[in-house]
DNA sequence: GCATTAACCACCG
DNA sequence: CGGTGGTTAATGC
């Protein structure tokens, strides 16, 4: 389990092993160039804090089941999706999961828990395989000491951030399934918050399906209508978005 | 009526 | 071969 690991190396704590960390034997390394160049902040910085950051960020692969970070849980990392995918979601008391989010690559999260040092208040899981990599909450504080460029991400990310939850909000009370796949496609294109991710997207309708809370049936029935309308293409392990604005904003009916 | 689960099969990598 | 996508039938609210 990534998390743990981190808490294993910093902390010095003793963790118990659990049956699913004994899947996770992939060590955590340092980024390579090409990934820490494709890092949304990493280039915004000074050379001096670039290696400072460089020397910090670790990665490790998480799968299905694995944890990046678990609810009250104490923050040890800033997280970022290298590749992949994750949801955000937490548990009720009565054992039920309720998912908030996806997080595709280019995503980095967590920044209010790390800002105020206090416990994860979100389970995030991979929905596949996915590289994560994580900076070291220490070193984001040291980042937000010392770069201007870096504080004007954090707050470009949280204000992006703001208006993603509203918008889920509207989401949550929409009826109409086809307008909630749209607008749940929408909140995962947002540039702001995932740059460099392009118009396509590597996601299965089963794990769009997690995300939205809705079938796979009815998903698969409303990317075809949204297909329909040329407002995305349907490809094979994922799919392209064609008018993003349209999927923000417009109303789906069937012909 | 509408969405969900279960099941099936063709196709892709 | 396993995973993914498109479809249908039965079930439930």
């Amino acid at each position: 389990m990534f998390s743990l690991r981190f808490i294993q190396t910093y902390n010095a704590i003793v963790v118990t092993i659990t049956p699913s960390d004994s899947a996770l034997h992939q060590r955590r390394r340092s980024l390579t160039q090409a990934e820490l160049d494709a890092i949304p902040w990493y280039c915004l910085l000074a050379p001096e804090e670039r290696q400072r950051a460089a020397e910090d960020l670790k990665i490790a692969e998480a799968s299905p089941g694995d944890y990046v970070c678990r609810m009250g849980r104490p923050v040890t990392y800033w997280f970022g999706v290298v590749d992949g995918l994750l949801k955000m979601s937490s548990d009720n008391a009565q054992g039920q999961t309720m998912t908030f989010t996806g997080v595709p690559p280019g995503g980095w999260f967590g920044e209010g828990t790390a800002l105020k040092r206090e416990a994860y208040r979100y389970n995030i899981q991979p929905l596949r395989k996915s590289m994560v990599a994580g900076l070291h909450v220490d070193t984001f504080h040291w980042l937000l000491d010392h770069s201007i460029a870096f504080n004007r991400f954090i707050m470009n990310q949280l204000n992006e951030r703001l208006g993603q939850f509203i918008a889920a909000r509207e989401i949550d009370r929409m009826t109409n399934p086809d307008i909630r796949v749209a607008r749940s496609l929408a909140s995962l294109f947002n540039p702001v918050l995932y740059p460099g991710l392009g118009q396509v997207l590597r996601i299965t309708q089963q794990e769009l399906a997690y995300l939205v809370g809705l079938s796979r049936q009815r998903v698969n029935e409303a990317l075809t209508l949204l297909a329909e309308q040329n407002v995305i293409r349907v490809e094979y392990g994922g799919l392209r978005v064609l008018d993003l604005n349209a999927l923000r904003t417009q109303i789906f009916t069937k012909s």
